[in-house]
Parts: C-alpha cells; structure tokens; sequence
DNA sequence: GATGAATGAGGTTTCATTCAT
DNA sequence: TATGAATGAAACCTCATTCAT
C-alpha cells in the first residue's frame, strides 16, 4: 500500500497558514504557507483541493481549537457569572497564548471567504457558549437589546483587552478579571 | 502652465477606493479603483504614488471624516455621560449611514499596510474623543484598567451594535441609546 | 493619449498563435505565442481576455483569411462545374500556400473550444460556397444523401489531396486538377 | 514468484484512455485514465512507461481492432468492387458503432505524439486493405493521381459519411451503400 | 505487482506600475 | 496632466512521474 495521507502533514499545513496569515493577511502565497510547512507546493493540493477550502478547514480548526478548550472544563453547574467568567477567561487566555492563531481567526472573519456552511458547521461544539451567552441576553439590563448582542459584546471588549494584554503579559490575569468585571458590569 | 491636480478626481479615487475594498477586500485592483472613480489606470497615479500611500490616505480620509463629525457639534460643557454619548452616537451613526465606509476602514485596521506614521497623522483631530475618553478611563470602575481601554471598549461596542442596527433599521435611535446605557454601565 | 492598441501587434500574436499551434497543437504556452509575437506574456491577454477567446478568434480569422480569397474573384455567372472547381482550387491553393494556417485551423476544427456562436458567426462570408455545395448536393447521384454531404466530401477530398501536394509541389496544378476530376465524378 | 501483470489491466486501461480522449483530447490526465480503469494511479506506469508509449499503444490497439474486423470475413474472391465495398462497410461500421473510439483515433492521428515507427508497426494487419487501395488506385480514372490517393480519399469520405449516419442511424445502411456508391464513382 | 502520496516544473492569468503619446 | 497599452513578476493550480509502503 502508498503512504497514508499523514496527519501530521495536514497539521503541519495548517500551522503554516497561520504563521504565514498572521504576518501578510489572506493574501499569503500557498507556496510560502507549503514551504513553511516543509512540504513540496502541489502537496498542500492534496491535502486542501484549492486555497478557499484551506481557509475554510482552517477556520473550521481555529474555532475547534478554542471551543474544546471552553468545553474541558465547563462548570455547568455553575451560576451565570460563573459560567460567564469561565467563557471568558479560557477565550482570552487562548487569544493571548496564541496570538497568531487569533490574528488569523480575525482576518478569516473580516473576509468572505468563509462560506455559510462552515459558518454553520463551525457552531457546533459552541453550545456551551451559545447557551450561557443567551442567558446573558436575557439579563433585565440588556433585554430590549437583540438577541446576540452578549456575544457579540463578549468578542468586541475581550478584542479591547487582549491588546493590552500583549503588551503587559505579567499583569494577565489581574487583566482579563478586572475586565470580566467590566464586562459583567454590561448585563448586571 | 499646466493643468492643476484637481480635488475633484482624487476625491472620486478615494470614493470609489472605499466602494470596491468594501467589496473585494484590500486585494481591489487599482484598475478597478480607476474605473469606478471614472479615471484612467495611470491617473490614479498622479494622485497617490502607489496603492499603498492610497490606502494610507483613505484610512487619513475615514478617519478625518468620522472625527469632523464628532468635533462639528462637540458639547465641551457638557458633563461626562453627555460627552461620550456624543461621540458614542455620531460615531455610531456615521458608521450606520455609510456601511462602506465602516467596511474599508476595518479592513484597513485590520491589515498591517497603515504605517505607524499614518496612525500617528490620524490622531489628530481626534482630542476631543481621546479626551472623553482618558476622562473615562480614570473613573473608580476601571482605574486598573489600562489607559485606552476605555476607547477600545467604545470602538468593540459600537462594532458589536452596527451590526444589529443594520439588521433592524427601524429601532436605530432606541438600540443606540440602550447600547450606549450598556455601555456606560462598564464604567459605572 | 495613451499608445492604441496597434493591430498590429493583435495580427502578430494571431500569426504566432498559428506557428505555435500547427507546431505543439492547441497545448501551445501562452507564454511562447506571445514570445514569438515580440510582446511580453502579459501583453497578449490585452488583446484577448484569455486563451480560450484567442483560439475562437484565431478560428475566425482562419476561416475569414479563405473566404475572402473564395469570394474575391467568384465566377458568379459560371455554371455549376466552373463554380465548384472555384471553390476546390482556392481552397486547396490556400490550404498548400500556408501549411501552417491549414494544421492549425485542423487541430481547432477537432477540439471542442470553438463555442457554438463562434461556429455560426465563421458561417458568414460563406454564401458563395454554401450555395455552390447546396447545389451540388441537389444533384441526382447525391440525392439521397443528406444536404451537407458535398461540403463535408469537399473538405475530406482536399484533405486527401493535400497532403500529396505537399510531398510532391511540382506537379501542384496538375494534381489540384485531376482530383477536382475525381471529386466531380462523385456527382456525376 | 511475483504476479504477472493481468492482461484485463491493460486492456481496460486503453479502453479507459479511449473514453477520456474522446471527452477531453489528448490532454486527458493520466490520473483521470487510471480512475475510470479502476487502478491506481501508479499502476499505469507499470503498464506503460510513460504517457507517449500509451498513446503510441492505443494507436496500435484501435488500428489492430479495425484491421481485425476487416480481415475476419474479407472476400479474397470477390471482385474489386465487393472488395472495396466490403472494407468501406466494414470500416464504416466500426466507426459508427464505437464512436469514442473513432474520436480518440482521430485526435490521435492529428497530433504528432505517434511515432513514425508506430506508425509502420501499425501496417501490419493491413495488406488486405492496402492491396484493395492500390488497386484502385492504378484505375485509369485515378491513374495519375499518387499512390495512397484512393486510401485517403475512402477515409476521407467515410468521414463525411460518419456524420450523417450519427445523426440519422435509421437510414444507416442506406447512406452506407449510397455513400459507397458515390465512393465508387470517384474511380469509375 | 499495486498503491496513492509526494513532487516541482510549467501553465494560465492577474495586477501594480511605467511610459510613450 | 491624462491616458491606457505594455510589462513581467508572482499567484494559484495541474499533472506526469517517482517511490515508500
């Protein structure tokens, strides 16, 4: 039998493509992204038929990466804030652990590239979020405002934070709490 | 003597950069920028050297044309909620009226082809914003949060409002005012 | 002004596409027909949006270099023989003066990039001969073969003659005129 | 022992090869070939050193399976006539009932990948048809015409006829015999 | 022998920029 | 100044062929 076609490789790709989209944005060469993936340039087209669906398996990953990571260790039996503070928290730390990651998540967002269906399908694995978010919405404070608006209030001030917390690492965690707490204020 | 650069034509170049990069993203062709902008290729040239001082000068043009807003009827005796909730609406507001606008400058902040000179040009006219929102910024509620957040935060709500208003043109005043509540509540 | 596109340089790139093809078949690099032309690769798709386009409009300019030779001089008022061997030599003169142009037009006929409207538009300028087969094909010994069959009995002949033509020039005139003989035998 | 390479490989690799030629010319990917087959992509290569040889193979297995039908029933007794009919019909037949195989044949005459030597190879199995051409062709009414004359012109001919008869396959033996008829008359 | 992943040269096309007019 | 044809580097992608398994 021929060589499987190797995880790793497929990973490796991947990685690259967020190196290589960090640093030049969406327009990033496949052949860089294959190069620094060790791998020869038509390789990377036996892994992802065409540089669109590179993308979209890329958002598909990202979103992954971080999820499972929300989920580990989910308190459900915690109360809102709880729940909240731990959405939070494990989002922002991601964020700040992986800045490239998260640059290359912001610019697949920005673009349109991404289809409907990996929008779609990217949400599974996000009930966890999903449902602590909508809870939020319903909070009195926020009720006449649309439904999404927690999350969406969640993305935007954790965006404000982590660039401070790029610049000031030792102080991380007294951050991303004294934000939580700003954001808290938002609902409460 | 020749003829003069006229005003006119750079400012169509600079109109139709925003229509097309709100479009088809940063990758615009200059082509197409020309044409939409009813020049020829080589003219948009005369105007800006090459694409990326073009891009550096809508990102000067979005920005100065937000903060001329916010300064035309700036309520310098107003208290501190009357201030932000100025640059919070007419902020707000011109991002609603002009969607493309809105567009082309998040893909220009997003991108790294702005030079830190040109962030730097873009700050002034801007001190009636900063201001409010070092002001902001000192408030018990987030003294320990670094300076700029305050802003940061302003920037991500307002992204996270856009969106629905623009999904619900009708209640624009109401969700304006209620995001803005949510808001000040972050510092309250 | 700017420089306008010189038909020249069009009827170069024409001329170089038909080199190129009866040499290496419709395979032949873009990059090599506009090096042959003496214009850059990029140049080429100026004059034609892509290669497809450039091997229907080659098409049609084949096909237009014929019939203008056909209908320059047609004996409108000679009988049905006179007319018919009008068409047989010059076509077949044509044929033997640019071997070239002849491969090429051969290999477009087979493939399948040459587009319907192209097929209808080439039909144009082609009355004289249309009209002279149609007769042809009205006679009693074709009768009951389809009308077409003297224009495609036409085509296969010359094809058959042609290449002899090619390996023996000498005797040209003599052997255009014995097989128009035996092509003409067919409708007797 | 190692196994032996399977003869039905082989023979549904060219069968497969036909088919995509006849869709998509010589340009057919090998790949494509070795998928329809039912193998690997690499198996071909065992089959065929390159691409040419297999070009140059199905060339000699589309002549030889032609050759075949002519010579299972070839009237050695029959006069000129039922000996010219009998390889036009024949021939004729075979084109109509395998019409991929007819168009593969035909790009593969067209381009230059047969080699002169395949081409010799290929005249084997070919001296019933070729004793019939040249007698043809020393008939008076073709006598100074070139040797290979009659051979061209059936071929030719039978390509006229071809068309028709795809389009209207009710009347195929009638336009078989009438196109012969017209056929013979070129030497009459 | 059979497989199919891996390779990289080469193909078509795009596009910022230059420059003759 | 204004024009747009000309340029050629560089992008994405295909595909014949090799070779580890």
């Amino acid at each position: 039998m021929a060589r499987l076609k190797s995880p790793e490789k497929r990973e490796a790709i991947l990685q690259a493509a967020v190196q290589e989209i960090a640093q030049a944005g969406l327009g990033a060469p496949t052949a860089r992204i294959a190069a620094r993936a060790g791998v020869a340039e038509g390789t990377l087209f036996t892994y992802f038929p065409n540089k669109e669906e590179l993308l979209n398996e890329l958002y598909l990953a990202l979103k992954g990466d971080v999820y499972e990571r929300v989920n580990a260790s989910f308190p459900h039996k915690g109360d809102l804030r709880r729940r909240a503070s731990h959405v939070w928290s494990t989002y922002l730390r991601w964020a700040i652990e992986f800045p490239e990651k998260r640059r290359a998540s912001v610019q697949l967002n920005v673009s349109d590239v991404i289809s409907p269906e990996t929008r779609t399908r990217s949400a599974l694995g996000r009930e966890n979020i999903d449902k602590t978010m909508a809870e939020l919405g319903r909070r009195n404070a926020v009720r006449k405002l649309p439904s999404g608006f927690a999350a969406a209030t969640m993305m935007a001030l954790q965006e404000a934070t982590m660039d401070f917390v790029a610049r000031q690492p030792k102080q991380r965690e007294a951050l991303i709490e004294d934000a939580f707490d700003a954001f808290w204020r938002v609902f409460r």
